[in-house]
DNA sequence: TGTTGTCAAGCAGAG
DNA sequence: CTCTGCTTGACAACA
């Protein structure tokens, strides 16, 4: 589906999936699991090579991108993963932020044993931090996951047991003039009609706060939340919502917030109001504002960023595209693996965050093809060819 | 090593 | 009613 995916050399050996047709899953079935059909096909063709098989060296190449111009001046972002480090092999040397573990998994070893998979988040999270700057990215969301169950009502724990690691983190950020935000997930319902739904959200918002807290990152560090859901009434929703900022969040947490128009329930319309009474940022989805649109994109722009001006928090907005090919609503919820360009509308000196498939590949793509930064040869594509986007089909 | 089914949490929309 | 999608991924069990 991506033209990306077409021009790249994969590493020599392309492995054709199996296809067992077993059990039907439950997923979606409609993901054909092949599509490799980039060429790579000469997997198969060494039957007879006795001499043990030396490793073989990966070829990368960087395919060529459509060249565009543009004025922008922010920083580029990507969300969570970095899908070169999270790949890595052997196994043992993968890079990531989001281990977690069942619930089974705590009753049998315990709390000190889910702890320790969220010191190993966060000293992963240095070495990608190390990684961002070596290749020009100088933004990017924080997992949510970095600490299991740091929020659960049951199993929930503080974070100063990693305080002094996560405050590494917090130097490392402002070392390289990073910016690291969150983005809790669509639990965190703040307009929910039943109290547990809200104080769990609440919880939650406290565990993201804390986190940022103890990196002792600046303002610029906001946790994006959506509206949530409408319960048939937004009137009474968006009170609700309202409420819970205004009246329920503590300082510390209030502070960070900022809200995102969504795809299906609140566009930035129904957002600017409360946003603008409360203070609280507005982060513009142009993907979402797309699919759920409402006022001139400008107006949104502007006024939204007038929060940030007066809040003096740097202004940040989210992009995506559509898969290729998608026609219903929800085909087209769904993120592709690239974006092709930035929005028209991008103000010059904004925080624009990149959410596609391909993570940071999907950043450096659009260096090359605006010419924001130098993309380091070999860090690009190491790994597409066995990156998940490189197996779906539209 | 790879594959498959399942997993904390909430909501709305499609079929 | 069930399935899907959301920041979408990762665990766990088994081959």
């Amino acid at each position: 589906m991506d033209e990306d995916s077409d021009d790249i050399v994969a590493p020599k050996k392309v492995k054709r999936k199996p296809k067992p047709q077993g059990k039907k899953r439950k997923g979606s079935q409609l993901k054909p699991d092949d599509a490799a059909e980039d060429g790579g096909e000469e997997a198969t063709a060494s039957p007879r090579k006795k001499k043990r098989a030396p490793k073989l060296e990966p070829v990368y190449v960087i395919p060529d991108v459509e060249k565009r111009t543009t004025t922008f001046k922010g920083r580029l972002g990507y969300a969570c993963l970095n899908t070169i480090l999270r790949n890595k092999k052997p196994a043992t040397d993968v890079v990531f932020c989001s281990r977690t573990c069942r619930l089974d998994t705590i009753k049998e070893k315990g709390i000190d044993f889910v702890k320790d998979l969220g010191v190993k988040n966060v000293e992963d999270l240095l070495t990608i931090i190390e990684w961002n700057e070596a290749n020009n990215i100088r933004f990017m969301r924080i997992s949510s996951d970095m600490f299991p169950f740091a929020s659960h009502s049951l199993h929930g724990y503080p974070l100063d047991y990693c305080a002094p690691l996560l405050a590494r983190v917090g130097e490392l950020a402002l070392k390289y003039n990073h910016r690291l935000t969150t983005h809790p997930g669509q639990y965190t319902q703040l307009g929910s009609p039943k109290k547990e739904v809200i104080a769990a959200a609440v919880r939650e918002l406290k565990y993201h706060s804390e986190m940022l807290d103890l990196m002792g990152i600046d303002k610029d560090g906001v946790m994006i939340v959506h509206g949530g859901g409408v319960y048939g009434d937004k009137e009474a929703a968006l009170e609700r919502i309202k409420d819970t900022i205004a009246n329920v969040l503590p300082q510390n947490v209030r502070d960070r917030l900022v809200l995102e128009n969504d795809e299906i329930c609140y566009s930035a319309s129904d957002l600017l109001p409360i946003c603008e009474s409360l203070l609280i940022p507005l982060v513009f989805d142009y993907h979402h504002d797309a699919l759920n649109p409402s006022l001139p994109r400008t107006e949104i722009i502007s006024r939204a960023n007038e929060i940030f001006r007066k809040r003096g928090i740097k202004p940040k907005q989210h992009l995506s595209e559509a898969r290729e090919g998608a026609e219903t609503l929800m085909e087209k919820r769904k993120h592709s693996a690239r974006c092709k360009m930035l929005p028209e509308d991008l103000p010059d000196d904004m925080d624009l965050m990149i959410e596609a498939k391909d993570k940071e590949q999907a950043v450096l793509q659009l260096y090359r093809t605006y010419d924001l930064h130098p993309v380091i040869h070999g860090t690009v594509l190491v790994l597409v060819a066995s990156s998940p986007s490189f197996n779906l089909t539209p």
